[in-house]
DNA sequence: TAGTGGTCTAGACCACTTA
DNA sequence: AAGTGGTCTAGACCACTAG
């Protein structure tokens, strides 16, 4: 069980993250537990012969990790794993769209139709108004894994459409590139069972679980411009998290 | 459409958080767009009259949130909104336990077992190695909508056993007390459907979609204690996530 | 070479908690 | 009253990028 802060890197690691590593590995051995009042900044700063911004910054990535908490005029504390605070990203579920090798992205239909309530409720427009449905395959090494049924609002004046038709939209979407239009996003995932059609899309069984992504796009006004829900099989997806007081090292820089 | 930062709160406002806002309310209004080089930290100085540390920790906080990137000797650009980054908390998961009124957690049976295959991998022991198997339902409103079942492994020496044993353990353990045996867990998500048996065990009907969240806690000797399952109703849970450049200000602390 | 961000100093004043 | 963390100053030196 190799300690990987305590003699890593050449002298070149900068303080506060020597310091930082240095506390967390503390902590990860046991030498302070859930409850336990860290050395105040000054006692720090006298062990480590720096200066108090140095430690401040120290201790500013362990409060933002959740490792500790800070009570002004008490003391910094260490909190015990915190699993309310688990969290999941989609990395798993891009990174399939990322792999150009193995992933191709299939156009199955473009069509002009009238929003339903819940298109015109979640686009926030009128009932009967015009959108474009897009519906798109997503397959990887030939097999479709993820069928995409996406709702934009239509507008002429918007060169936004001829840009979403593009195979490579999803691609650029996840990438960040080209959407200067997009300002932000929300997404919910469901778990869900493949009825007859999804499961024919995805040329798989029916009675089989899949997750359901739904999303909802807004542009710089806060408009909402693109409703939709990936529909992806289960058994190619898989979400991983994890908590607690790991012994990975902080890093130099947020890449 | 009101903007919350320019004019919010009272002269209490720490200017780190003022510029900070600043500068992310000109990111949403598109004044700066996806590639655009903000202001130097030595010309943000002058703007607002204040220090370059004060700045500094502006900029550190949208570097966090990856609002933007600095690059050395360059100078700090804005980023596209990042799907690859969306995250999902379990705090939806959680809520579950922590509604006393509506929650009820019930042991429904314990017992001392041999470990399979799949459990003695997980547990890192040996096949047929002693283990506990803790067997619960958590009812909300009095309807069963999660199915928890977890291995233990089995040592007389530790006392993990009574204590793990309480009705309370779940909801102590989400909240983070009384568990300073545990250091770390790895958590996943799996999209599943629900067969007979689980379906008796939640009152629902088979076929029906479900999440399955699997965990595996290790001690602080890295050695693995518990591993289990629980099986949430997909009628009862949802993840939500949002991304890109919200009218969210900055909080003062993280509380 | 000039300008940029990355790190760090050696203090200061304040608000707050604890005794 | 003493100690704690929260904010902030006015610089410094360095590594890096660009013209």
């Amino acid at each position: 069980m190799p300690l990987s802060h305590s003699l890593e890197k050449n002298g070149r690691e900068p303080a506060y993250i020597r310091i930082c590593n240095s506390l967390k590995d503390r902590i990860a051995e046991g030498v302070y537990v859930s409850g336990d009042r860290l050395p105040s900044e000054s006692e720090l700063c006298r062990l480590h012969k720096v200066s108090p911004m140095t430690i401040r910054r120290s201790i500013r990535i362990l409060l933002d990790q959740g490792i500790v908490t800070t009570v002004q005029g008490s003391g910094t504390f260490v909190r015990a794993p915190h699993l309310n605070q688990v969290t999941f990203s989609l990395k798993e579920f891009f990174d399939i769209f990322k792999d150009e090798k193995r992933t191709q992205v299939k156009l199955m239909d473009v069509c002009i139709t009238k929003a339903d309530d819940m298109v015109s409720a979640r686009l926030q427009i009128e009932p009967g108004q015009r959108v474009i449905l897009l519906q798109r395959l997503i397959l990887r090494d030939g097999d479709p894994v993820i069928y995409h049924r996406e709702f934009l609002v239509y507008d002429p004046a918007r060169p936004v459409i001829e840009a979403d038709l593009e195979i490579t939209t999803l691609y650029g979407l996840f990438e960040g590139r080209g959407q200067a239009f997009l300002k932000r996003g929300e997404m919910t995932v469901e778990a869900m069972v493949l009825d007859p059609e999804l499961a024919g899309h995805l040329n798989t069984q029916p009675l089989l679980p899949a997750f359901r992504l739904e999303h909802l796009f807004y542009d710089f006004d806060d408009h909402p411009v693109s409703w939709g829900r990936f529909i992806c099989r289960g058994d190619v997806l898989r979400f991983k998290a994890t908590v607690g007081f790991g012994i990975s090292g902080q890093k130099e820089n947020h890449p």
